[in-house]
DNA sequence: TAGATTGTTAATCGATTAACAATC
DNA sequence: TAGATTGTTAATCGATTAACAATC
């Protein structure tokens, strides 16, 4: 199985965005709601709200737009967040604990079965529910829970060799908050969640306002 | 002053995985490194590195690549990570002192000179050397700094009500973590980090890799 | 009906990749 | 010198935007 470049990643990076307003429209009793309504909520132009929204099968009706509780179904299916995926959190400092806390996540299909950390102080605990247990049974409780989806949040310098331990145990998909670059199997798929990079972005937005 | 739109901003977001390389060859006392071997370690084309770091204004040397020491400085320059900025903390919860734990950040000139949150129980304590104020204030201490960065990091729902005040105080760059799209005054930039449209792109994967 | 909105097809724009001369 | 690498110019690719017919 080779690995695949995402078409129409910004695409898919979007929709979450579309989707949260959908949701707002539908809980106030809203039975349609416009593309050129969520491009103007999001600042964006309504033809490229248009064309993401298609990647998810939905369709709309000319004049009326789309109708608020398909196009949130359809957007939750085509992202695979109608289903629970059991994940195992990778080092319980401060990010992990709060990434763990986020309930957007379990929205989302997210299902933290157990955490890890060597901090013998943590080992026992647990955060926002979730138990913190010893990183040396890793193994063990990724293949006792069936976990497939890694939460990686442990100092840069452990990234790879934790990387290389949960794979090797069962999980085929990280999310990466580390700022290593992994190697990993084709099978897995990797996404980097870089922190640095916006920051790039911001310095180079406010250098650029100011000198021009 | 008009908002600008940073072109070149995938090239941008990559300048911090290169100048994490080049600093390991530099500690290295590797004279020269080159692009070929950069592109290498990040798994990238190397005349991406080279197109790249060329809007940096960094000239090498056919035969040799980029001297390490030069090419540090031109990208550390280029991003602004040569000055230190005075930067607020907006919200001190797990994933304000996570973000306030980064060395990482402080080498690149984030200073943070105060925390805000409205925890009786935090203020008064220090997070990583930061001392967390009451919300209110928030003007007061914004002024008494001069700080012009903030890191936002309050929950979602106080998100606007708190970009609205910290950009009245004068500060002219926001760092978002919040899943809200903020509405700002033209000189003010915002840089929104959204962890949510990352796990869109790592769900699209995984199903697309198992399905395809 | 008239007009707003969808969805499709075409055009534009920007980023990535290729080709290659210059050069140390 | 020969060969690896840079930097520039051109080609390709993919994403965004424009135009517009279809339609409720």
């Amino acid at each position: 199985m080779a690995k695949h470049k995402i078409t129409a990643a910004p695409s898919v990076r979007r929709l979450p965005s579309y989707l949260y307003i959908v949701q707002q429209a539908y809980k106030n009793n809203q039975e349609y709601i416009s593309g050129t309504v969520i491009a103007q909520e999001l600042k964006l132009e309504p033809i490229q709200v248009r064309k993401d929204l298609a990647i998810t099968g939905i369709v709309g009706r000319p004049k009326k737009g789309y109708p608020t509780g398909e196009l949130m179904n359809a957007i939750n299916r085509f992202l695979g967040w109608d289903t629970t995926h059991k994940t195992v959190l990778i080092g319980a400092g401060n990010l992990g604990t709060a990434l763990a806390g986020y309930q957007e996540f379990r929205l989302h299909g997210i299902d933290i079965a157990a955490a890890f950390d060597n901090d013998p102080g943590k080992i026992g605990t647990t955060i926002h529910g979730v138990l913190v247990h010893p990183l040396d049974t890793l193994e063990k409780q990724i293949k006792r829970t069936g976990a497939k989806i890694a939460i990686l949040t442990v100092p840069s310098e452990h990234a790879q060799e934790a990387a290389d331990r949960i794979v090797a145990a069962g999980i085929s998909a990280i999310w990466n908050f580390t700022n290593r670059k992994l190697s990993v199997p084709d099978h897995v798929v990797v996404q980097k969640e870089d922190l640095t990079s916006g920051f790039a972005l911001l310095s180079v937005m406010m250098r650029f306002d100011r000198d021009e």
